[in-house]
DNA sequence: CTGATGACTATAG
DNA sequence: CCTATAGCCATCA
């Protein structure tokens, strides 16, 4: 059973496009939660396996993710990201390329390209 | 209610 | 780049 804070972080991770990442604080501003990103690492690690989310895009402030970095959580954080066209720079993503904003999906709907 | 905890963040050295 | 420190806030004992 989860809390409903939980889902919220969930269905907001749900939503971030595929090639660009989100931070923790992002995400709790994003669900309605302020400043509360710690909540939303936690709500990962409370994620249930019949709960499907891209939860390799949500990535820390630094622009790194925050994991382990000998575990298998972070390789495969890492790989996914990869794969969807998301540069490392050493340990880090440049958010300032990467980093999902809301706000441009707006201006994108009425483009050519 | 209090105190501890943590997939966080900002700042200082 | 790194570590150290303080602030933050939902959750749990």
């Amino acid at each position: 059973m989860a809390n409903s804070n939980d889902e919220k972080i969930w269905k907001t991770i749900a939503s971030i496009p595929s090639g660009y990442v989100a931070t923790y604080g992002q995400i709790a501003d994003l669900a309605g939660m302020g400043r509360a990103a710690r909540q939303v690492g936690r709500a990962l690690r409370n994620t249930p396996k019949g709960v499907d989310i891209p939860w390799h895009r949500v990535i820390n402030a630094s622009g790194r993710i925050s994991l382990p970095q000998d575990s298998d959580a972070y390789r495969t954080q890492r790989e996914r990201l990869l794969m969807e066209g998301v540069v490392f720079k050493g340990r880090s993503v440049d958010l300032n390329k990467f980093q999902w904003q809301p706000a441009l999906d707006e201006l994108l709907w009425g483009l050519d390209g």
